[in-house]
Order: C-alpha cells, then sequence, then structure tokens
DNA sequence: GGAATACTTTCCGCATCGTGGAAAGATGGG
DNA sequence: CCCATCTTTCCACGATGCGGAAAGTATTCC
C-alpha cells in the first residue's frame, strides 16, 4: 500500500497518514504515525497539524492522539452521491430489513474486494458487524461471492492456488470456489456459511448495471441461530427480489449468460 | 470556507479541490475544479492525477469529470470509528450551559425510553434531577419527545392507546402526543411543561446523525419558576443551535422530510 | 468536412515551499 | 527531582511544486 510515484509528493505522505489513521481503532500518536509512514516526526507533525487546519484529522488533547475528522467523513461520503446505486437502493433495502428482520447490506467490488457502502442494520440485539466504508474479501463473504459470481471467468482465474482461510470453513480452493459461484448464478444468490465468521450467516444476490455488469450486490446477515437451514432459501429469495427492484430502479438488466457448460437456466 | 493559513499550501488546494468534488452531485470537469479552487488548470491537474493515484478522486473517462474516489471513502468513515457523540458534544453543552445558565441533557434513545449519557450542571441552587444512566419515558420528556418526533410515523403507532401520566399534565393520548410531535418538528424543538414531574419545564432538540435518524438529544431543564413562558423560545433556539453544532462535529445532517401532510418545513 | 473553439494534458525554468535535523518545550515515570 | 521519551518550534538548504505556454484532443459551428 506504498504511495506509488505521486506526482505530489507531499499528498502521498497525507494520505498515507490518513489511511493509517482510518485503519487505527482509536487513534494514533505523532510517532506511531511518523513511524507507520515512514517520515521524520517534523515532518508528520506538519502534515497533521496542516491536515487538522482543514478538519481531515482531529487531535484530541487529554489522550494526545490523531485521528479521522469530520471533513475527511463528509468530503468521502460524497463518494455516495455519484454512486447513484446506493441512494436508489436505500428504501428497497429498508423494506428488505422489515420483511426479514435481518441487517442488510450494499457493497461494491473495488481492487479484489468488497466495500460495504450502505447499511440498514436490524433491531435485534445481536447482529452482524460489518462496517461501512469497510472491506471484506470476495471469496468469503455473501456479498464478495456474489459479486465474484457476475463477472466472467478470465478475471477470476488469476486467483492464488490458495485463499486464505479465515474460519475453518472458508473455500480455500479455487475449484471449489469455481463450483460454488456456478452454484450461485444458477440458484440466483450466494450463501455465506460461517466462511467469514464463526457464526455468521448471510445470503447475498446481485445487482446489474445496464451493460449487464455487476453494480453492487445486497446480503442479509445474522447469526447462524436465527438464520436457520429452513430459513435460507426464503431470505435468499427475499434478497433476489430486492436485487431485481433495485436492478429494476437503475435501469440494470441480467447480463446474457455465456457459460458453454451446463449451467442450466 | 477558504484555506486559511496552512503549513502546508498544497494540502489546503488538495482538500479545497476534493470539498468541491464532495459537494457536486455529478462530478466537475478540470476547469470547474480549477475556477472553484482559484487555482491555475495544470496546477490542479497535477493535484487531481496526483490525488487519483492513491484513489481519492476518480475520473471517469467518458463523462471526463472528476469526483470522489473510493478510497477517500474508505478513509473518511474511519471517523465512524473514534466518534463518541457524548464526547464530541461536551464542549457545545458547556457553552450551552453557560448562555442559558440551566442544566444541559444529551440522552439516547434505547429501547423505547430515553437514556440520559451526558450533562453538564448548572450553578443554581434549584436544579435538574437527571442522573447520568437513567431512564425516563419518551412520552413525557423533552428528550424522549424530542427524539419520537424525529422517528417516521410507522415505528410509533404501536403506541398504548393510553400512556402512562406521571403528573396532570402528561400527554396520556396517543393522537394528542401525535399532534405535538408534528409542533416539535416544525418549531425544531420539544417542550416538556411538566409533564414528566410538577414544576420541571424543559427543552430539547434532536441531533441527526450521518443517515438523518435521530442520535441523540440535547436538552435544557430548570423549574418553572426560571423556565418562564418568554424564556422558553429563547432556550429551545439556543437548544436547536447546539444541536446544530454537535451535528456538525459528528458529521450529522438533518433529515429529507418525506411527510406528506403539511408538516412543512 | 474543415476550421475555429474550448478544454485537457505535458513540459520546463524559476523560486517558492516543503524538508528534516536539531533544539526547545512538555510530559511522565522511577 | 532528574532522566527518558515524546511533542512542538525553528531554520537554512535545495528539492519540489508552481503556473505560463505549448502541444494534444474533443466539440461546435459554419
Amino acid at each position: 500500500m506504498g504511495a506509488a510515484q505521486n506526482p505530489v509528493q507531499v499528498l502521498g505522505r497525507a494520505i498515507a497518514i490518513l489511511n493509517h489513521l482510518a485503519q487505527s481503532d482509536s487513534g494514533l500518536s505523532l510517532t506511531e504515525v511518523a513511524r507507520a509512514a515512514g517520515l521524520a516526526g517534523s515532518t508528520a507533525h506538519r502534515i497533521l497539524t496542516s491536515l487538522e487546519a482543514e478538519r481531515y484529522v482531529r487531535f484530541d488533547a487529554e489522550t494526545r492522539l490523531w485521528s479521522v475528522g469530520v471533513q475527511a467523513f463528509i468530503a468521502g461520503s460524497g463518494f455516495l452521491k455519484t454512486r447513484h446505486v446506493v441512494q436508489m437502493a436505500r428504501p428497497h433495502m429498508r423494506t428488505l430489513m422489515e420483511r426479514s428482520g435481518e441487517t442488510v447490506n450494499l457493497a461494491i467490488e473495488d481492487q479484489g474486494s468488497a466495500v460495504y457502502v450502505g447499511q440498514v442494520e436490524c433491531r435485534e440485539m445481536m447482529r452482524s458487524f460489518a462496517r461501512l466504508g469497510g472491506r471484506i474479501p470476495l471469496h468469503c463473504s455473501g456479498v464478495g461471492k456474489a459479486l465474484l459470481s457476475a463477472v466472467p471467468e478470465a478475471q477470476w482465474q488469476r486467483l492464488p492456488s490458495l485463499l486464505p482461510a479465515l474460519t475453518p470453513l472458508t473455500l480455500t480452493s479455487p475449484d471449489v470456489l469455481r463450483a460454488d459461484l456456478g452454484r450461485i448464478r444458477q440458484r440466483g444468490y450466494a450463501i455465506d456459511d460461517e466462511e467469514h465468521a464463526i457464526g455468521l450467516r448471510c445470503v447475498a444476490a446481485v445487482v446489474f448495471d445496464e451493460h449487464g455488469d455487476a453494480a453492487c450486490a445486497v446480503s442479509l446477515a445474522g447469526p447462524k441461530a436465527r438464520i436457520t437451514d429452513e430459513r435460507v432459501p426464503v431470505l435468499g429469495q427475499m434478497a433476489v427480489e430486492t436485487a431485481g427492484r433495485i436492478m429494476a430502479e437503475i435501469g440494470g438488466r441480467a447480463p446474457v449468460i455465456v457459460s458453454a457448460s451446463g449451467a442450466g437456466q
């Protein structure tokens, strides 16, 4: 994640700092920031105070820690504006949450992982912990697999030969994953059965854009205790329906299936 | 919103650009960016490509427009991790207490009642008795009614047909309460006139989070003797202003009002 | 269709602006 | 109370960002 060749040096450095701050849970001290970004203390300090002047970072005088500021959040949220899907999807996600009683997530693909861009939380005490702006691997999440299933083979063939396992149930073999993606295309929704986190299940369906490419994926996530075997097909169907409504809203259309094998349907 | 004196010139400029991009709905062309930020085209271009290298801005080759990038969204979302409404609200509550001379409370909604999560006590001998962590019903408290007023009708329709009366002035009829909530939305703050305890009056305003949902409510509480009829609108306005400042601090925004009826403004 | 127009991108010499070592100022622990 | 550690300010050096101008590319209008 190093700053590549960048026309403007400071910007690369400032952004590296921001990215590090964003990853930390409770904020970083000056020296931590400096070390993380590989900068001299004075340089890091200058950049931090400069960002602070614009409220892109915040300094807590009590804990003496630096963290991400409001304005970075506000500006960053501007990203969602240009993603009309997110806006359009919200009411449908809300309905889905009401009907299913589970938390609904919306994610897009970005650089080999899924990023959560929308969420409607359910009212249960026990609920999923996905965070807006958070990243999750494609191969071991409902949204991720749903997105993958919509991509032509050519692109996911360059997967590593062994996928990282986050739980004992994670699909680590590309061949097994490939088979699962086939099933996903057939039934219309992906199932994540504790492949990302123990006790967490979800179902997810993909939303296609006007070109028939995957725009994003909607998922329903909840504890295994609540998302039982019998409910999976029901919830999956709901996710598919919601994805369909969002798709209609944004003028998307399912792609023409080119698969040569007997992928049915 | 101009970049003030900033230790690092480029950062001020880059951030100004990002902020402008974030405000625009569909993206900006290079020249629009340059003009908005008051920069030479070449300078704006250099900064933009630099930000693009870090995925903080995105360039749509088709429309030739620049907009906020994913990574800015991801990093900006890091703000939510370290955001604690209660802590951020404190300084603003303190100011409100100084200006009004009354005790200031902060409450969140939890399972059908309001819970006090913050307080700045005034210096008067006679003062309100809310306790941190204490619960208070939604229908007969300033904070409670303010929070209720921010919830879409669908959710508070399942109220019992007769609300418990804590004083002779408590609003016990759901219809009367509903009408009051309408008025609260109109004027921006709630009034509790001895509805919870005899002799106690308060005004309260709601603080919205980034989704436009109620995050918490601020109230000013004091004895009826001090909070006279003439002071109510003044104090109410102060509460609204403070709520606004807290909202800015946590990156919240007022919700888009969808109400079909004449709930105006 | 061709020329004029508007906008985007690259180039490069100049001096401004950012850099980081060092020192001063805080803070905390023993 | 002193030493160790971390934060903040300072400053001389030169690397780095600046913007005018020119080249390259879409768009419009006759």
